[in-house]
DNA sequence: GGGGTTCAGTTACTATATAACACGCGGCGG
DNA sequence: CCGCCGCGTGTTATATAGTAACTGAACCCC
């Protein structure tokens, strides 16, 4: 709410960690966050929701009057790759990973496990990462000889929030 | 590979059965399992693999020439209410349940948590169903105080078969 | 028989995503 | 120097997925 999206001047120390993160994170794996790149990366990372690429295109258009679909969706796949980004499978839409902005070099480099909570309330989308679910999974896969790739794991239901506030009284 | 969908005409026992087996359902949850609907669901129960909501049209408009997308997304809309079928996000496509076909009156009636795997090679997908898998993910969600309602749970890897039968000799 | 509900037919449209081709730029070998 | 190639992007067109809104038929209930 407190964004004014009209002029991408403003620049919140938060997203520009972010920005420089991801471009540490592109150049460690030979990739090149380019000028598109980056500006649609920042508005994803900039909405506090989960954003539709038509969604995105509509802003990216303020700043490249040009841009059409595939210039949305060429710039989501490569940041998807890089892991900068995740898609909301339930909502055609696209968010920036939590993790992203942690520029620990070690470890895994992208793709970590993830789950979404998604609040049929109030829309609100947590990414959380827990372990233990992946490893159920991983298991109940293993059980039947499947190798698990990547997972897509996006839970609806009620936030703390919407649960304790019961909604509009059963009809039913 | 075997099922010649060109003329509807075939009706194997196992998918009599499931038709028969969602009839009794539908009349328990006192819902209308009518001619259209039963249709629908025979389609996506032939098919072994899931099936688009514009793949299940063209095979509708065989048998119901008039037929245009609403009338195979109200149908579709049904069956996943009555749980006779599952969504797979990732693919926009459409399989049936494997648990609509016990007719086991008790306990739950529908929707319950279920896992798609699939491969990322030969494309089969196939549904589990592990309680460990879902009680993971609702302890998960508790924990910052998530009230689970419905999970979308889809991994992409590869089935037993292709993941002994290494693909095509990585490149990278 | 009026009035509700449910189901399906029909038309039109919105939203999501990709194909295919063209161009500019930088590197690299002839 | 030139042609070629890989890459990122622009551009046009189109494919695929999903809904809105209105219509009418069938059924049930009173």
């Amino acid at each position: 709410m407190t964004t004014g999206q009209g002029s991408a001047a403003e620049m919140p120390e938060e997203l520009a960690r972010a920005l420089a993160g991801a471009e540490a994170r592109c150049l460690r794996a030979g990739a090149q966050l380019t000028e598109l790149r980056r500006q649609v990366l920042a508005l994803v990372l900039e909405a506090e929701q989960p954003l539709g690429a038509y969604a995105l295109l509509d802003r990216l258009k303020a700043q490249r009057p040009g841009a059409a679909p595939p210039t949305v969706y060429r710039a989501l796949d490569f940041l998807l790759e890089q892991g900068l980004i995740h898609k909301v499978e339930r909502l055609n839409a696209f968010v920036g990973c939590v993790e992203a902005g942690y520029d620990h070099g070690g470890g895994h480099d992208h793709h970590h496990p993830h789950q979404f909570l998604i609040c049929r309330d109030c829309g609100v989308t947590v990414e959380i990462s827990d372990p233990a679910v992946a490893h159920a999974l991983a298991d109940a896969a293993a059980r039947v000889g499947f190798r698990v790739g990547n997972a897509t794991v996006e839970v609806e239901g009620f936030c703390a929030a919407c649960a304790t506030r019961p909604p509009e009284a059963a009809g039913a």
